[in-house]
DNA sequence: ATGTGC
């Protein structure tokens, strides 16, 4: 163990920074961030940095600007390990992510706030928000049986299941991973693991869990629309072309994951291998619980990689169900619209990556894939000469940011930050911060929301100056803006904010 | 994050 003032000590200002760890010069971190952004991360997010690292088989460790504690890893790191597979730093909400639907609308076409208030009813009345809330008004063609639920949490976002639910299957090109985030080739084996949890009642409630399809969820989790400011070079110009972002028109970005399933399997995860450590007698990394793990090829560590492509799936079809219901309400609203995708990348979700030149599993836990143009990994995808798309939420009075990766990324095992990042906790937030300002703010920025009163422990004062920590990524080198995106309208869970 | 928590 090292202290935070130590650690911090050894860290090299321009951001690629180097921690050096008491075994020795062979385990550094790297850290992203500005001085001022160093100065956010508290002594139990870098210890969880240190335990993670020193953790069996790890081999890389990043910790991003955004970084605050989390489940046993910190939440914005990257933990890459050949030899082993960690839940925690995956996280309980499996394959939580971005999407980027660009409409052909031009941003005057939400100016006035009736239109708005219309496009804010008929999106909610299509995809709910709150913890456990399930899809309502469905049309039949759209209501999620279980049989396609199987097919769903099996398959992803294959063309049969596209069809069945009304998604435009060539969306499935615009996915960082359209199935499994693209371990295994098969889905017989996830079928079978299926088959095997409901069967021994490890999965309750699988019908539930299915007809949240298309729904946001709560916590940080929101529908926002927006408005496309691409940046001011060329560039920045010719990436938003390739990506399909278009000046000055509406967009609508979405953030949520896997749901109460995710939620569900990740649960069960970390209490069989709990239970294992402990029956094993194996020491915990850091002494922490919430860092246990499996040695790959082990029959836990197969478990454990099945569950999260189920969650994975899961998580793919609820994002992509999402965007054709929000474009839906948009042509409820104004007849004639059309969207498309710009795309969907997840921020927490462990992939197998090639790093240096050792195939491993790369963990990214509140960080998000950013690899460049000609990557070997985005071959035959529409962007293997620029870059992919970076989605990262900042917050609706400063914007959010779609960046695409720069040669720099290396360093971060091609990632970067997942947003903003919590520099106050939330009960803090809800205690400290003051109601009428933020709803005045939002007024101020003449930014809508479903929210009477927008919740105290989301308003962008309980997170990170988003502008520092987009500087912290251009600083390192990892990535460059491409658009901003302004907020017109906030669809988020109201449930605790209306006390 | 969550069939929501001090």
């Amino acid at each position: 163990m090292t202290s935070k003032s130590s650690m911090i000590a050894e860290m090299i200002p321009t951001g690629e920074a180097t921690a050096i760890l008491p075994t020795g010069k062979t385990s550094p971190i790297t850290v992203i961030g500005t001085e001022s952004i160093r100065g956010t991360f508290d002594d139990l997010c870098l210890q969880q940095a240190l335990n993670s690292r020193l953790a069996p088989g790890v081999t890389e460790l990043v910790l991003n600007p955004d970084a605050h504690c989390g489940y046993g890893a910190p939440v914005g790191c990257v933990m890459v390990s050949p030899t082993h597979i960690y839940p925690g730093p995956v996280g309980v909400d499996i394959k939580c992510s971005m999407s980027l639907l660009q409409l052909d609308l031009p941003s005057d076409a939400v100016d006035d706030r009736r239109t708005r208030r219309a496009l804010i009813d008929a999106i909610c009345e299509r995809t709910p928000t709150g913890a456990g809330k399930g899809q309502r008004n469905v049309s039949k063609a759209r209501k999620v049986e279980v049989d396609l639920g199987e097919r769903v949490v099996t398959e992803g976002a294959s063309e049969r299941v596209c069809q069945e639910l009304g998604i435009p299957p060539h969306w499935a090109s615009r996915c960082e991973d359209a199935f499994h985030g693209g371990y295994r080739e098969s889905s017989d084996g996830l079928r079978d693991r299926l088959g095997r949890l409901r069967g021994q009642r490890q999965l309750r409630q699988f019908e539930n869990k299915i007809s949240q399809l298309g729904s946001y969820g709560g916590g940080n989790h929101f529908g926002e629309c927006e408005v496309v400011e691409i940046g001011d070079d060329d560039r920045a110009r010719s990436v938003a072309e390739t990506f399909g972002l278009i000046d000055g028109q509406v967009a609508f970005l979405s953030h949520c994951g896997s749901r109460g399933l995710g939620h569900q399997l990740a649960s069960g995860q970390f209490s069989s291998l709990q239970a294992k450590f402990h029956q094993w007698g194996i020491p915990l990394p850091g002494g922490d619980r919430q860092l246990v793990y499996a040695p790959l090829g082990s029959p836990e560590a197969n478990a454990y990689l099945d569950d999260m492509a189920l969650a994975a799936n899961f998580a793919t079809v609820n994002h992509l169900l999402i965007n054709a219901l929000v474009l839906e309400a948009f042509q409820e609203v104004i007849p004639g619209t059309q969207g498309q995708l710009v795309y969907f990348i997840s921020h927490n979700i462990a992939r197998q990556e090639v790093v240096g030149n050792v195939k491993s599993w790369v963990h990214r836990k509140g960080a998000t894939r950013a690899m460049p143009g000609g990557h070997h990994a985005l071959q035959g995808t529409p962007f293997e000469q620029t870059g992919h798309p970076i989605l990262l939420p900042g917050n609706p009075r400063d914007g959010s940011a779609v960046m695409v990766a720069d040669a720099g990324a290396e360093k971060s095992c091609f990632s970067v930050n997942h947003g903003a990042g919590r520099v106050l906790g939330r009960k803090r937030a809800q205690r400290e911060l003051d109601q009428t300002a933020i709803d005045r703010e939002f007024d101020e920025h003449d930014i809508l929301s479903n929210c009477r009163r927008y919740p105290r422990d989301e308003a962008p004062a309980a997170y990170k100056d988003f502008d520092e920590v987009l500087k912290s990524v251009k600083q390192a080198g990892l990535a460059s803006e491409v658009a901003r995106l302004k907020a017109r309208f906030v669809i988020k869970d109201a449930s605790k904010a209306d006390d």
